[in-house]
DNA sequence: GGCGGACAAGTAGCGTTGCTACGTATGAAG
DNA sequence: CTTCATACGTAGCAACGCTACTTGTCCGCC
């Protein structure tokens, strides 16, 4: 799956992703990857971007902790972050139905014309 | 809806369309409306860089007619565009599966037997 | 000791995509 | 005559995610 597809959800889906519990950036990649079965394999420099993203918008907001010498930033949702995703959300469901019926997730109806 | 969430997704909405029988721009904006009960209402400078797009790509072919003094260029779609709204329709599936896997959309409706 | 790979974070630049705003022209309605 | 619906189109812009690259630590292997 060619994931440049993502326009404009990617947002929702990191903070779906933090809402379960927080984490940090790396772990985000990895944790998207499980969860989809392999389908979304984000590089980097998609990732960190956008959590920079979401943290200026004040839906995630960031601490640094030293593991094994490495240094790592831990993400977690805010309050705003939340409601933003309830709102994103609903937003997809919107999207997906109105998409779906175009899209049709079933085979291509007889069209009686 | 806003609808510049459709990134990437408007030309397979645009071959679903036109494969239910040929339609010149400016219908291709109503049906579009209509069909998705007003959620999506695309401008004119959206939809008429997608459909030379999709000429250029060869996935839609137009012809031009003149109804009441008035220029109109219909599209249809054409073989590769069949097979490519296909593909569009497997991605679309595999897209809304695994976005809606975090964003909790369930599955798609067509949950037969 | 040296090297590569996993872990961990980040930036710079690019291409695609849809949107806003604008421009042109005809026919019908008021 | 003006306004609205029909009908086509372009130019410029902003957003978004991707590719490619950089920096640095720790661990296992040769």
């Amino acid at each position: 799956m060619k994931a440049q597809a993502l326009h404009g959800h990617l947002d929702a889906l990191l903070l779906a992703v933090l809402e379960q519990g927080e984490l940090h950036g790396y772990a985000i990649i990895e944790a998207l990857r499980a969860r989809s079965g392999g389908a979304l394999d984000l590089p980097t420099g998609t990732i960190y971007p956008a959590l920079r993203r979401l943290e200026r918008a004040g839906y995630v907001a960031s601490s640094w902790s030293t593991v094994n010498g490495r240094e790592r930033r831990t993400y977690r949702v805010t309050e705003a972050g939340g409601r933003a995703l309830a709102g994103e959300r609903a937003g997809w469901r919107e999207f997906s139905a109105t998409v779906g019926r175009f899209l049709g997730t079933e085979p291509p109806p007889a069209t009686p014309a």
